[in-house]
Formats: structure tokens, sequence, C-alpha cells
RNA sequence: GGCCCGUUGGUGAAGCGGCUUAACACACUGCCCUUUCACGGCAGCACACAUGGGUUCGAAUCCCGUACGGGUCACCA
């Protein structure tokens, strides 16, 4: 015990540790329900593979009937980004990731847990402090930087182990007194934890992602409060986590080798220690290197990525969904009508390795995504986009609804449709020569000799905008006969020489008329949506 | 350097001691279907279990060593 000590450095904490236990008591939740959180720095958008943790988080929260809640971790003032909540808190919204508690907006929560912004619960992080310091087990310490320098030289130079530990904690032995006289010249201190563990002792963590994991009991003596009185990660942790009743800790499993210092704080305070899940980053391959996708160096890391190339969002959900748990894929294949939510989440189908981003991967779970959705919500997603990103292809769509949607809704809407588009962003390129406005523009280049000849006489002889789909293509394959082009594609590949072409030459050639383009999908449903005037026009055009 | 984690084809991965001549999905290639494209079907691709020992009648699966990759050792989270 010293609690003179604890006075001396929080003479205004008047509280004590139990105040804290009983304003946040247990939750009253069914047995088996999770809480989790989602617990990140305000640096910036969420990355990647945060947007991962939390979709994990949140879902094993709801399927048990827990708790998700938001919580900010703002203790590094130097990299907090001004509008950092905001823009958390939007993302989360966009992806559909709906808060139970937490913070709420910049400066509101939601729920009886908080403060849920670290910077606003310091009387809480000083209480705990204290009560360590009451009994003899944290201390400040007064060592400048580069003392700390020095003994890290130090130990390097003995190849010893790394780090302010046992007879390197020089101020773990300093006494009252010349606390006293450091604090009278003002000198900066931090707090740091008298560890009591043991470097030769074991300890072993069940970790939900990663199975048994054994370490040496941490001997650390690390910071808990800095200098400025702010928590460091790991004693903000332990407090936020144990009083906000936190079942299961999702984290980047860069975390992983800290356990020791968190699980000794949990003990020490005689914390009920939640379930750890350390999930393995989401990988890049740079050259010969793999390193995690990372916020500075890689656009595909940041969620506006997606939303630019307009990806939906759950396609990203269940892209991530399907790296992190390795049997969701087939399940879905298997349940093509579900969603994330009828999926149970298994922690034993998690990956301990972190795998390589794949794009194409992502781009096909989209265009099987947006292949499912009717002709109307492909419709609204795109103008959605367009309106952010292309202003003058979104006042065309606005101008012609049901011509688009009837564009968009070739061979869509059956068993088995049309994938064409990746994001709403490949929309354009797909379907802009419907467009009058587009079309106009476009130099039209049709390289056989005597395409003029093929289209003078389909004009005059074969088309007819009422025929039906049998009686269209009869007739261009009459039209083929007459100029000497095989209406049998099989003839045509026996005996080539004995014909100008084929059927397929003769549609392409109407095709290019009318679209600019050799690949399109169906021409006679294209041809019926330009309709009559407009496809005879257009065929007029080239000739 | 200490501590920790990982390593199945180009990618994600199944596998949990015999059912494995190692699934499935993406990508790629070819064929079929077909007026183009797409869809779909079929096939192929890829010397895929890092490596050396051991345990066992039997090992991708268990144990040990090595290599390689990654993390961490901040008054950053």
């Amino acid at each position: 015990m010293n609690k003179p000590l604890g006075n001396l450095l929080f003479p205004n904490i008047k509280k004590d540790i139990k105040f804290y236990e009983e304003l946040y008591p247990e939750r009253n939740l069914e047995k088996g329900a999770i809480v989790t959180r989602f617990a990140p720095s305000p640096t910036g958008f969420v990355h990647m593979g945060s947007l991962r943790t939390a979709l994990i988080a949140k879902k094993l929260a709801h399927d048990t009937k827990g708790v998700f809640f938001l919580r900010i971790e703002d203790t590094d003032l130097k990299r907090s980004v001004e509008n950092g909540i905001e823009g958390i808190i939007n993302d989360l919204n966009n992806f559909g990731i709906t808060i139970d508690e937490g913070r709420v907006s910049q400066s509101e929560d939601k729920g009886k847990y908080g403060p849920y912004k670290q910077t606003e619960r310091t009387e809480i992080y000083h209480t705990y402090a204290k009560h360590l310091i009451d009994n003899d087990l944290a201390y400040p310490c007064f060592c400048k930087e580069a003392e700390l320098d020095e003994i890290r030289r130090n130990q390097e130079q003995k190849q010893t182990r790394i780090g302010y530990y046992g007879s390197y904690a020089r101020c773990r032995y300093l006494s009252n007194e010349d606390i006293e006289e450091k604090l009278k010249n003002n000198e900066e201190f931090t707090i740091r934890l008298k560890s009591p563990g043991d470097f030769n002792n074991k300890i072993i963590v069940n970790d939900l992602a990663k199975g048994k994991v054994e370490f040496p009991e941490n001997d650390l003596d690390v910071i808990l409060l800095k200098s400025d009185g702010i928590p460091t990660y790991h004693f903000a942790h332990a407090i936020d986590d144990h009083l906000m009743r936190t079942t299961h800790v999702l984290r980047g499993d860069e975390w992983l080798s800290s356990y020791p210092v968190h699980e000794q704080l949990f003990k020490l305070f005689n914390f009920k220690l939640p379930y750890f899940c350390h999930l393995a980053p989401i990988n890049k391959k740079e050259n010969d290197s793999i390193r995690k996708l990372s916020k500075r160096k890689d656009p595909e890391a940041a969620l506006s990525y997606y939303h630019e190339k307009g990806i939906p969002e759950e396609a990203v959900k269940l892209y991530l969904m399907t790296t992190a748990n390795s049997n969701f894929e087939e399940w879905l294949l298997h349940n093509p009508d579900k969603t994330i939510d009828d999926y149970t989440f298994d922690f034993k189908k998690m990956s301990a390795s972190g795998s390589l981003f794949d794009l194409d991967k992502l781009i096909n779970i989209s265009k099987n995504y947006i292949s499912k959705q009717s002709k109307d919500e492909v419709y609204e997603n795109t103008c959605l986009w367009a309106k952010v990103y292309d202003k003058e292809f979104y006042n065309i769509l606005k101008k012609y609804p049901d011509y688009t949607k009837s564009i968009l809704n070739i061979e869509r809407e059956t068993k088995k449709p049309r994938k064409d588009y990746g994001g709403y962003s490949d929309v354009f390129e797909n379907i802009f020569y419907m467009y009058d406005e587009y079309f106009d523009n476009l130099d039209i280049v049709i390289e056989t000799e005597n395409y003029k000849e093929i289209i003078n006489l389909y004009i005059d002889k074969y088309f007819d905008i009422n025929d039906d789909k049998q009686t269209w293509f009869e007739k261009v394959k009459q039209l083929s006969n007459e100029l000497g082009y095989a209406s049998n594609m099989k003839d045509y590949k026996e005996n080539p020489d004995n014909y100008k072409g084929s059927v397929a030459d003769v549609s392409n050639i109407i095709r290019l008329a009318l679209t600019s383009k050799t690949m399109t999908p169906d021409l006679y449903t294209l041809i019926n949506i330009l309709g009559k005037e407009r496809t005879i026009q257009r065929l007029k055009r080239v000739i």
C-alpha cells in the first residue's frame, strides 16, 4: 500500500474504482449474448480490414442478442483528424453496420456505458491509475526520452531483452521523498505499471482465431498514463472493455503480442477476462514482399475506392465475409437467396494467416450481386453513382428513366441474368450508345466492303419493327442468303469458301451501324428499344 | 536480437491420422451452346501440402529442428 503517493499524484481524484464498478454494472443480457465493439482511432476513413472486424463484431452481437457498440479511441492527439468521428460513423452507416450504443456523432452518445470517447474518460482512467498506485502496483516515471534511448542502447549492446523492466526500470525504485522532490521541480512524468510478472513464467491464451498461444508472462513496466495524463492503448483497453462489459474483443493480430500486458492488467484489477479474437490482416503483394493493405499506400484500402467504382456495399461485405469465414462462400453458393444475416459465423472457420486482397474476386462477387438486382434497383443505384461521379450521364439517366430501364432490363430478371456490371461505373460503357446524345458524336467504322449494300437491302426489304424475334432473325438469314452469306453457321464453318461470310457477319454489320460496338446484348431487343425511327435513322447514317 | 504467429496451385481456400489418384471458388486457356457479347455446360491449367527428421501399419493432418514470410518489442493505436 502506498496511499500517500496516490494522493500526491492525483489530488483531484476523489472517487474510487468501486464507484465506477457500480455505475457500470454487468449487462443484463440473455445467456450466451455477446458484447462486442468497434474501437477505431479517428485518424481518417475506415480501413477495409477494420470494416471486416466491425462486420464480424456486429454480426456476433446481433446473432446472439447481444450489444455492438462504437468507442472512439482518440488517445493519440497528434494523429486525430478533424472530422474523424463523422467519417467513421458515415462509413459504418453506408455499410449498414448499425450500432446499438456508443458515439453517434461528434459529441453525442447513446447508451449507459459512456462516455464512448476516450478523451472524455480521463477521470475514470485516473481513478483506476490511482488505485494501482495506492496498491503499490504503479509508479511515476520521470525518465526522459534520452534516458530511455540510453537504456535501450545499453540493452542492445548486451544483447539482452529490450524494454523497461526489472533493474532497468529505474524509477520503480524511487522513494516517495524522491518523487516529491521531482514533483516540486515540476518534472514531467508518466505512470508506469509496476509489473509483478516473471518472464520465466508461462501464460496461455485460447485465442478464438489463433488457437492456443503461449507467452512468457509480462514483466514490462509499460506506460499506463502518458505525461499529458492520457492513457495508452493498453490501459484504456483494459479499463474500457471491462467497464463497458465487452465479452469478446475482436482486433487486428498486431495486438496479439501485447496480450500478456493486457491480461496482467485485467488480473491486477480482478476484471473478468473477455474472450479474444485476433484477426489476421488483409495483405497486398508488392514486388516480392507481402505487407498489410495500407491506408496510405493502397487506394483499395479506403472504402471510398469502392464507392467510386460503384461497387455495392453489400458486395464488399460479401467479399469481406468470404475472407473472414472460409465456408461462407460455399454456403452462399448453396443459399443464393440468403444474406449475410442468415449466415452463422463460426470462429473455427477463421483463417489464422492473412490473405492477399483479391480485387478480381470482389468484382466477380459484385457482378453476381448486381446481376440479381431488378432493373429498377440497378437504375436507382446507377443514378446515385452517376450523380456523384458522372453528372452528364446522370442527367441523361434522369431524362430517360423508362427508356434506360428497358435497356438495363435486357436479359435481366431471368434465371440466368447477364453479368455485365462489376460496379455501377461499368453501366455507362455498356449502354451509352443507346442515347443519341452520345451516339451522334461517334465515328462509326465498318470495315466490310459491301456493308452499304447489306444495310440498304435490310432497310428496304427486311426491316419491320413489328416482327417477333423469330421472324426477325429469319429475315436476317434471308438477307444473308440473298447476298451470298451463309445463313447457317454449321454450313459456313464446314465450307467457309463457299460464302462471302456468314449471318454472323451480317448481324454484326447491323450491330455496328446501330451501336458502334461489336459486342452488345441481343440485337433484336436493342432494335425494339431503339424504336423504328431511331433504328432507320441510325442505319441510314452509315450509308 | 528477444518474444509471438503463419506457410496447401497465380489468388482465396477445403482438409483435423486411413474416405485424398488433395475438394470448391476466383483468375486464365480451350471446347460446346450461339447472329456478337454475356449466361450456361464441359475440359484444361497449374511439378499445390515450405524443408529435414521423428511418431505410426499409415501423415497435408501429430511432435521436433531448419528455412522463409509476417507481427511486436513507442509517452502510436
